[in-house]
DNA sequence: ATCGACTAGGGTAATTTGGGGG
DNA sequence: TATGTCCAAATTACCCTAGTCG
């Protein structure tokens, strides 16, 4: 997989000419840099999705950030286990977090396109997380799944921090796969 | 790591044909030496940043040089900035993390050169944090400053686990810049 | 409806970049 | 693994036309 893009792979990405792409290259809407020979334009794959995302466009397939990726985060490596046993029959790829600090660092390694949350891991509080993510312009495309045995009214007051779905526990199986399946795009097209 | 670049080096760094960078060296837009056998060429670290910088080219994460950014990790606000304070006099970029999740999520946004780690975070577990960083291919280049108040046992502990200086509360500030200046300008590996 | 300003698309020539076999 | 040669593919500049919007 090629790291940045020609002005041509980005003209049949949006299907436009590809000297349109050369004048927003030249009228600073998209970032690029250009080679020593005769200024040939080439763009980091980071700086189109910013661009794409700056307009609103929409994002091809083939560099939409992984969305089969779940990232777990649970601290009880058993309830962490069920979790990823249930999304690997649904073929997701995942990841398990084990701590807030893993969970941070492995975002963006991982790149995923949703993440589970345990609300109730000692020390970490979700609802920082919640809000740090929502606040974090690059993370504006990432989902969460908050999974909890809390009251009802903790888990509606994690929706309103930034949640994009809820889950009681105990979990069922189908309704997991089927909220990750949902938030990550799988069958839309 | 290696002095002196190949083409084939080059070209990888710069996503381009290997017989793109000869061509580039040929022209004299990228200077290189050559060897007596045939002729092969090599590029000197410096002169290929020179050459990145002189065509406005993205430079390779690990190529860049050691940046004078330290993330300073810890829940409470006041140690935080008292750090903060210390580091800034001394010229360094700083950045808070409150917690382990901000720490982790930070890393890569901010790329520090130093972190400094409060051992006593409640909720996450230092030791953790430095095995994680130690076993991930990622953060080799990342130095950890251990700080705590912790027994002499626990701060030599923290070094096994892979700290590379560990600092006693209450903090010296003339140790601490001297100590993250050390770590900073030894970047390279 | 027309004008004016701007943006997108298309063709050609010149040059750079990419790729395969020695 | 790197290079030289040869050729195909891609990119850019230039110029011009068509389309869009208020």
């Amino acid at each position: 997989m090629k790291k940045n893009l020609t002005t041509g792979d980005i003209a049949n990405y949006c299907d436009v000419h590809v000297r349109t792409v050369i004048r927003w290259i030249e009228r600073g809407k998209l970032k690029a840099y250009q080679l020593p020979g005769r200024g040939d334009n080439r763009v980091r794959r980071e700086d189109f999705l910013n661009f794409l995302n700056a307009y609103s466009m929409p994002v091809p397939e083939e560099l939409q950030p992984a969305n089969h990726r779940v990232l777990i985060v649970d601290d009880d490596a058993r309830a962490a286990k069920a979790i990823q046993r249930t999304l690997h029959r649904a073929k997701f790829e995942t990841l398990i977090a084990h701590s807030g600090f893993e969970a941070g660092a492995l975002l963006n390694e991982f790149k995923p396109a949703v993440m589970t949350l345990d609300l109730q891991m000692p020390g970490m509080n979700g609802f920082e997380v919640l809000k740090f993510v929502g606040e974090s312009a690059n993370w504006q495309r990432l989902k969460i799944v908050v999974i909890s045995g809390l009251s009802r009214r903790e888990l509606d007051k994690a929706l309103d921090s930034g949640a994009d779905a809820v889950l009681e526990k105990p979990l069922n199986d189908d309704r997991l796969i089927d909220t990750v399946s949902g938030l990550a795009g799988m069958g839309e097209s």
